[in-house]
DNA sequence: AATGATAGTGTTATGTTATAACACGTTATG
DNA sequence: CATAACGTGTTATAACATAACACTATCATT
């Protein structure tokens, strides 16, 4: 892992970044996260946001379970679907709907309405923040219902992927 | 446009209407279309449609089957799942990623990028225009990106229910 | 220490959703 | 009339997800 950041004011999506810092920042969080919230950062909880943080890519219940099994854990499904509910609802894993898939969050501190930019040619998948993305929920013909949770996936193709190739 | 009886202006999502004449127009809808464009509105085809624009709700695929054996029809998934790609892929039809499950357009002539209001109590779901949506995806930050496709649920619930029961 | 509640992990079995691959008839086209 | 394209049907299986129960460790209270 290359150690250099980058911190460019860019509008590409899909930024390169300094991954052991990323990692290691990630981490920290949840870690901090979780004592603040007197919760168990278990081996095992510990090893599927590894897993997750590590890769930076949406995994299938079933690659984190071969993950694991590889790093001499259960791999009957339940186990990981346990953990990965448990890190959904403290908003450090997200669900990316259209591809049954988890990842890790990418955007802690901020309010928890994540957005995905999804490549469907290299799989890449970006989580932009709420601000970002344009959207605004706080609409008044959405008054009169509770908003508990929001799902936005813009899945399409990125720049890289469509200059190098076609279709 | 469509004979729209009801224009209340209401903020109401979850609007009442008059399904007859809504289901009416649907099928003279996707009549007009299929001709036009030179498709075949096969039998099958129209019973999956006619399925899912009477019901008004998701359904899965598997419910469809149902419905489809009721009617004569094979029940083997290929045969839902073909129909409803088809007619997904004409924008009839949408999928609900968060239920897997699919519903019938009901924003025929509008641009083509649908976001749901799905209740958990009562299930209904209100597809709802991107006009009104508050959604902007002509945002600087994604540029870049060829956005091909857009998934918007909004999960929650609706005045209905959280007047009437409690949590 | 004994009790009992809770939380975390493990196991088996099963449920649910979706697709691959191939068969067959009909229609459209050269 | 050959053949390509399309629509439907069939079998089998893949991929995704949960139910239900067992076992252990921890911890608060007796």
């Amino acid at each position: 892992m290359r150690k250099q950041r980058e911190k460019k004011a860019t509008s590409k999506i899909f930024k390169n970044h300094d991954h052991g810092i990323c990692f290691d920042d990630a981490i920290e969080q949840i870690e901090n996260y979780f004592i603040e919230k007197n919760l168990q950062f278990t081996p095992l909880r510990r090893k599927v946001f590894e897993i997750l943080i590590r890769d930076h890519k949406p995994l299938g219940a079933y690659e984190i379970l071969e993950a694991l099994s590889g790093e001499g854990y259960s791999s009957s499904p339940p186990i990981a679907y346990r953990v990965l509910d448990f890190l959904m609802e403290h908003g450090f894993v997200h669900k990316i709907q259209g591809l049954n898939a988890f990842i890790a969050c990418s955007h802690y501190n901020y309010s928890h309405s994540p957005a995905f930019v999804i490549c469907r040619k290299c799989e890449r998948v970006a989580e932009i923040d709420d601000k970002k993305s344009g959207i605004n929920f706080q609409n008044p013909s959405i008054d009169n219902f509770i908003i508990e949770k929001t799902t936005v996936e813009l899945t399409g193709v990125c720049t890289k992927c469509s200059s190098s190739a076609k279709a």
